[in-house]
DNA sequence: ATATTTGAGTCAATGACGCTGACCAAACCA
DNA sequence: TGGTTTGGTCAGCGTCATTGACTCAAATAT
């Protein structure tokens, strides 16, 4: 508070109070556009699946912490259980995803990929290498850790928290026993 | 081709051939939660209207430019003219919108916002420039060049493109003549 | 002057992705 | 034993996008 007050704004930054109109729009387009191609090319491969995004979360997220059970997944996601359920379910039946129990509390599943979920999950994840390494390239490693920043400033506290889980070195975690039987439920009742 | 070839990555940056595998993970969660949390305040506000995302991105690019056409709006927004339809029609019903008819063209439809759809507009508006002034407050302003660096970076070429156009300083375009008549199709055979 | 193309709009059907509310079963825990 | 937690299910709703086929008016090309 003690910085003073040019609540006036000048150029991109200064020490703003507020920014002006066309800063903020700017970032508007550029939220819109780049978040848009970013997600494009993934896209493309999951439609050919008959998959969608939400597929692609799940995989990106079980890859990155195999083990994460269905609480801790929906969690991260900020999504209900019925819509998980719905993305969860095709990807379990269609072998991309395994299920195992919890040895500590038998009621949790831990969720891993499978080699084929692992596969589907590395070739989207190339896709999207190309389009984020041509752009890391051409903004150069400055730009890099400014867009960090700020696409972390975005974010609410709970989404950072969720980010330092998932970034943590490691955590014990299940290494997801394959135990065969996926013993659900039971679908038909 | 020239620039050396250090195909095993090293810290972020450098002068990358591909990214490490952590690089591009940490790269695919920011823009996952940071997207997310940017839109859910102007989200949050559109629910309550019966509205949704795409309709802030008709009043948003509306607001940038007034007097885009149909056609215009469709590229940049990257749809199908049903899906514009099915958002822009309660727009223009709901009087957050006003078309007036092209002066050199009349098979055109001038598109920009009503009083109303300005108010709504600003109120989506002031509620996100929360959202980002903390961000870049943060970050400072050389993380927001870099952030603008790479988001730009992350575009296709048509988007690029769409964007210079936006933000050009401006363009003859037709000044949204408020001619009170619709004037339309005809919505009824 | 007729024919084609273009800009806008429409109907019908489909699918992905999110939501709520209600409910059930197994396992854990006090 | 009884209450809570974890996971799963059914039914229904709404948004946002899709394709295909069609109308209509205005502009333009032959």
């Amino acid at each position: 508070m003690s910085e003073g007050a040019d609540t006036r704004g000048g150029a991109a930054g200064r020490n703003l109070l507020f920014l002006r109109e066309e800063e903020l729009r700017l970032a508007q387009d550029l939220l819109f556009f780049g978040y848009r191609d970013f997600t494009a090319g993934p896209d493309a491969i999951l439609a050919e699946m008959g998959m969608g995004r939400a597929h692609h979360r799940v995989l990106h997220f079980l890859g990155r912490r195999p083990g994460l059970t269905v609480g801790e997944l929906l969690s991260i996601l900020a999504i209900t259980k019925q819509s998980l359920s719905r993305v969860l379910t095709p990807l379990v039946e269609g072998g991309f995803v395994a299920q195992a129990p919890g040895r500590a509390d038998r009621r949790q599943r831990h969720l891993s990929l499978t080699p084929a979920g692992e596969a589907l999950e590395r070739r989207l994840f190339e896709r999207q290498r190309e389009t984020v390494t041509r752009a890391y390239r051409e903004a150069g490693p400055v730009a890099v850790e400014g867009f960090r920043h700020v696409m972390r400033g975005l974010m609410e506290p709970e989404a950072r928290r969720a980010m330092e889980r998932l970034g943590a070195p490691d955590r014990p975690s299940v290494r997801a026993v394959p135990l065969g039987k996926p013993g659900l439920g039971g679908k038909a009742p």
